[in-house]
DNA sequence: CACTTGACCTGTCCGC
DNA sequence: TGCGGACAGGTCAAGT
């Protein structure tokens, strides 16, 4: 899936979009990707989108006439919060429709997506989530491995996968050695497929993975007990520079994602070596090469990576 | 226990 | 053009 940068684009387009709206009807086309009872959302409003790692979660609360009240109630009782929690896995989509834009305190806010309209839902359409105001979500998953799940807002700290996440690393308490803290937990593996590992880091996938180590110009076979601090320090300013460089193109887009309004990110444009082999170095100028660790295919430069 | 491989699915692309 | 195999943003469980 979408890794940290895709998922933070759909929170922040989904925030301005659906804050304040009421769920009409959520019609479930494969069951496999819906776990819980849908019906308990039908007539909730959206008070909170946010994401954890490479999560997205929906908060919502039980009307009470206005959204305005059902916020205020949001901050006070969290117990009478609903999560709709989203894993994209590989290909995964969260796609906004609403003709007129999402509006709330009087002012439209987001662009139109008439276009999307007559392409929703599609073949990978696996949930649609209808608001009474007409507009829609709707959860497209070609590989069915993504999953949409409804739980109490309170219960989530005790999910395990959600216990056992790394830091954030994008928040401003990740720093060189609290990345070095948590790589060292397991030291005997080589660096890219402890990257990967989201008890590590939350949110660096496979392609960010191979963009942090060449930034750092670490060799991505390197064993994470022979890094030096001075390697540490590097990683951890690849892992930032890559995550926030994508955020600001809007994310990566191999082949299936794209953002709630249905477009391509354009950080692969500006990668430095993933799904590059046999491309020209940035730096040096020398070919990408392409192997295999831990199962995964990594891009790195031989010259430029030691 | 630490680490690796296969499974979950559907679709596309590449080589023969 | 067709067919088989490898591969694709992730994570589990089972295997070594």
């Amino acid at each position: 899936m979408p890794e940290l940068p895709e998922v933070e684009t759909i929170k922040r387009q989904l925030k301005t979009r659906i804050i304040g709206l009421k769920l009409s009807k959520i019609t479930i086309l494969n069951q496999k990707s819906f776990q819980g009872d849908a019906t308990l959302l039908e007539g909730t409003v959206v008070v909170e989108v946010w994401r954890r790692a490479k999560m997205l979660g929906v908060d919502v609360v039980v009307s009470r006439q206005s959204s305005d009240l059902s916020l205020q109630i949001s901050k006070q009782n969290s117990s009478q919060i609903l999560t709709i929690l989203f894993h994209l896995k590989m290909s995964g989509q969260v796609i906004f429709v609403g003709k007129q834009g999402a509006k709330k305190g009087g002012f439209s806010l987001g662009h139109p997506t008439t276009d999307m309209f007559d392409e929703m839902p599609n073949k990978s359409t696996r949930v649609i989530f209808e608001f009474s105001n007409g507009s829609k979500v709707y959860f497209n998953d070609q590989r069915k491995f993504g999953w949409v799940k409804v739980i109490k807002r309170a219960e989530i700290e005790g999910l395990k996968t959600f216990q056992e996440l790394g830091p954030e690393p994008l928040e401003g308490s990740f720093s060189w050695k609290i990345l070095k803290e948590c790589l060292l937990k397991h030291k005997n593996i080589v660096i890219k497929v402890a990257l990967l590992d989201q008890k590590t880091i939350a949110g660096v996938g496979n392609i960010y993975a191979s963009e942090a180590l060449f930034i750092a110009k670490i060799d991505p076979r390197r064993i994470v007990s022979t890094l030096s601090d001075n390697d540490f320090q590097k990683l951890h300013a690849g892992i930032i520079e890559s995550l926030q460089k994508s955020i600001e193109e809007g994310g990566s887009s191999r082949t299936h994602y794209v953002n709630v309004e249905g477009k391509r990110g354009s950080y692969l444009d500006f990668a430095f070596v993933y799904n590059r082999k046999d491309g020209i170095c940035r730096i040096c100028r020398s070919r990408i090469k392409k192997i295999t660790l831990g199962g995964r295919g990594t891009f790195y430069c031989e010259l430029c990576q030691k």
